[in-house]
DNA sequence: AATTAAAGTTAGACATGGCTAAGTTATATA
DNA sequence: TATATAACTTAGCCATGTCTAACTTTAATT
């Protein structure tokens, strides 16, 4: 029965093609950390835990990573500290979240529902986006 | 040299806890299926193949869990289909999509980019950023 | 109708990101 | 200082989502 024929418009917006090594979880730890550390002399595992709801085993495991792209460096059982890699990509990520949690903000979003969809969306918005969504902010301000 | 002391205050934000049920991957299906299908009369595995720039196996096997889960019915080696349920979910998902990617319009976002960002988005966008999304869409127009 | 080509499936591998249970190290306290 | 507790790590499990290679089924072509 399937008549053959030219199919749809190929979409394209899939992105996440082959090696999305710009991770999510990579840019939510640095950032993590550096909260901590504005609020805390130090962050330990048992923080990171706590912020992400997370065992500490998950942790470790994570940390590996983090580690291995050369974000964090730790002695075992000690305390975790950014790398200058580490601590300017999560100047960066911060930004970019801050940059969205007030546009939300700014377009009537409740804080408590700010903070929460600005987590996930914060990964998604292009810089094209983000410096709109700034510019508007601004200007409601 | 750790002085023991009352932490930061717990951030909460992270929802991702235990069993995140509300798979992106089962609404960006259906999704995909309801799209298609408006284009074509049936829709194919090399289809949804071609849609997400993944291999025909790597569908396959994901619409082994769409099926498992009610969205879905088919035949071996034959065309998709979208149960109740399914398109359901799908007309939800669809318009969930199209009120970001209308918003990144109206803020000024191109298309090209918009199309992008929003794919990424709408999941993250909860009910309430939602609706605040439609009204400011409305409004500018 | 037989053969070839295209579409779809299966099997098995790998990376990511969770978990629990058990063991190790460091810290606190008796 | 010895011991108990808290913090951390390791090991091994599971689910998700991707891949390639090989095989099966369906459709097209000769």
């Amino acid at each position: 029965m399937p008549k053959k024929t030219t199919r749809y418009s190929s979409p394209v917006h899939f992105h996440q093609t082959k090696k999305q090594n710009k991770s999510e979880l990579l840019e939510d730890y640095v950032e993590a950390i550096y909260s901590i550390n504005q609020e805390n002399e130090e962050t330990r595992n048992l923080d990171l835990s706590k912020y992400f709801g997370v065992s500490q085993a998950t942790v470790t495991k994570n940390l590996k990573r983090l580690i291995h792209n050369g974000l964090v460096e730790n002695k075992p059982y000690r305390s975790i500290f950014l790398t200058n890699s580490g601590l300017k990509l999560a100047k960066l990520t911060k930004s970019r979240h801050e940059i969205v949690y007030n546009f939300l903000l700014s377009i009537g979003v409740s804080k408590k529902i700010a903070e929460e969809d600005s987590e996930g969306m914060e990964h998604h918005a292009s810089n094209e986006t983000l410096l709109l969504m700034k510019k508007f902010t601004n200007k409601t301000v």
